[in-house]
DNA sequence: GCATTGCAAAATGCATACAGTTTTAGCATG
DNA sequence: CATGCTAAAACTGTATGCATTTTGCAATGC
C-alpha cells in the first residue's frame, strides 16, 4: 500500500474526487498566470505533483481540455491553451451575452447578505491591487463567477464560469503586463446598480465593463521563461 | 472534412480517435432519442459494444458529462442526463443568445454554395418528417449546428453545438411525442432572411423560431421501457 | 404483506504494465 | 558552426488487474 493510500485512510477521506481537485488547482494556476499559455503539462509530472497516477492526471487534462483551458494533441504533451486573437474576441462576445443574463436575473433582487459578500470581495480586490498581478486577476474573475452563482441557475453558472476562465486565459496572451484588467471601481458601480435595481442600467454597466476589459487587452506580451513545472505547482498541490 | 475531424476541432481533443468516435455515436443516439434521459450507460457494455476497453468508454463518458449530456455520480453507473425544467429553460435562453450571434455573423454574407447546402439540409428534414421521429430531430439539430459552423468561429461553434444537443435532450424530457419540434418552414424562412440580408429581420426570425421550439415543449413524456443497451447502440457502433 | 438483512454479482476508482510515438541528446559529417 | 542521423529517453494510448462500492435479490423477521 502506497504512502498516499495510507494517508487517505487515516484522514478518513474516501478518495473524494481527485480529478476535480487537480482541475481546481490547475484552473487556479492558469488564471493566476502561474501557468502561462503554451506551458507543458506532462501527465507524469502532474500525477507526481498531486500524488496520483497518470490515469487521474490524464482525466483532469481531458476535463480542462473540454473547458478550453488545455490543448490536447494526439501523442503530444498537453499544453495550456493558447487562444488566438479571434478566439479571444469570440469568448468576450459570448461572455457579454452570458453575463447580461446574470445581470437580468439579479438586478434589484440581491439580498443584503449578497451585497455585503460582493462588497467584501471587491474589498479583497482592492487590497490585492498592488500585490502579485495573478492574485488580482483571480479575484476579479471570482467576482464575476460569484455573481453568476447568485442566480442559482446551474447551467448559467457552468457556462459563465467556463467563459470567465477562458477570458482570463485570453488576457494572459493579449493584455500587456500590469494593465489592471478589471478595475475595482467598475465592480463597485456594478454592485450598486444591481442593488438599486433598474435592469437596463445594470445591463449597460456590465456591457461597458466587459467591453472595457476587452479593450484594455491590446498589446501582445511575449516573455520566454524557463521555469520548472514542479516548482510552479508547489503552492497548488493541496 | 470528416465527421471525426470536425469533432476533433470542435472539442479540442485529439486524444484518442476512439474516444471521439464513441462520443459521436452516443451524441447521435441521444439526439435521436434512441437513448432516453435516465438510460444507464455502464462502462463495460459501452466498451464491449464499441470494441474498446473500459478506459476508453470511461473517457468518452467523462467528455459527454462535461457537455451536459451524461450524468456521472461517484461509484454509480453513468446515465443519460435528465435536465430539469429550469435547466431546459436556461439552456434555451443561452441558445437564443448564441444563435443570435450566429445570425449576426451570417446575415447577408452567405455564399450561394452555403445557401444551397442549407436548403438541401432542409429538404432532408422534409423527407424525414414522416419517418422516425428521432431522425427529424437530429436533422433539425444538425441544421442549427451547420449554421454555426458557417461562421468559421471555433469557440462559437463549440458552444452552439453543445447547447443545441442539450436543447434536444431537454426536449426529449419535456416535449410531447410527435410534436414536430422544429418546423421545416421556419428553417426555410430563416435561410431566406439570411440570404437577403437585413440582420435585424434575421435575428428576430431566429429568436421567434427558437422561442416557438421551446414553447412547443409543454407536456412531460414518461414511458418506462425495458430495452437493451447493446441493442440500442447496435446501429451506432460504426 | 412489508421492511430488513446478508451476500453474491456487477460496476466503478485507480494504479500499473506495455506498446507505440515523439522528443531529445549526442555525435558524426560537411 | 551548422546539419543531419541515430539511439535513448520521455511521453502518450490503451488494456487489464485489484480493491472498493453499489446493486439485485432472496431469506428472514415482524
Amino acid at each position: 500500500m502506497s504512502e498516499e493510500k495510507r494517508e487517505e485512510k487515516r484522514s478518513g477521506r474516501t478518495g473524494g474526487d481527485r480529478v476535480a481537485a487537480i482541475c481546481i488547482a490547475l484552473r487556479r494556476a492558469i488564471i493566476e498566470r502561474a501557468l502561462l499559455p503554451g506551458d507543458r503539462l506532462p501527465e507524469d509530472s502532474l500525477g507526481e505533483r498531486f500524488g496520483v497516477s497518470r490515469t487521474i492526471a490524464r482525466s483532469a487534462l481531458g476535463q480542462l481540455a473540454a473547458e478550453g483551458l488545455v490543448d490536447l494533441r494526439r501523442n503530444r504533451i498537453a499544453v495550456v491553451a493558447v487562444p488566438s486573437f479571434e478566439d479571444a474576441r469570440d469568448i468576450f462576445d459570448i461572455r457579454v451575452d452570458l453575463e447580461r443574463q446574470v445581470v437580468r436575473h439579479l438586478a434589484g433582487k440581491l439580498t443584503e447578505a449578497q451585497v455585503k459578500q460582493l462588497k467584501s470581495m471587491v474589498e479583497a480586490e482592492h487590497q490585492a491591487r498592488h500585490g502579485a498581478e495573478g492574485i488580482s486577476i483571480r479575484l476579479a474573475t471570482e467576482f464575476h463567477v460569484r455573481l453568476a452563482e447568485m442566480t442559482g441557475k446551474p447551467v448559467l453558472i457552468r457556462y459563465v464560469t467556463e467563459i470567465c476562465y477562458r477570458a482570463g486565459l485570453s488576457l494572459a496572451v493579449f493584455s500587456r503586463p500590469h494593465s489592471s484588467d478589471c478595475a475595482v471601481s467598475e465592480h463597485l458601480e456594478l454592485i450598486e446598480a444591481l442593488r438599486t435595481g433598474p435592469v437596463e442600467k445594470a445591463c449597460t454597466l456590465m456591457e461597458e465593463h466587459l467591453e472595457a476589459v476587452a479593450s484594455r487587452a491590446l498589446l501582445q506580451s511575449s516573455g520566454a521563461r524557463s521555469r520548472s513545472l514542479m516548482d510552479i505547482l508547489a503552492p497548488y498541490a493541496e
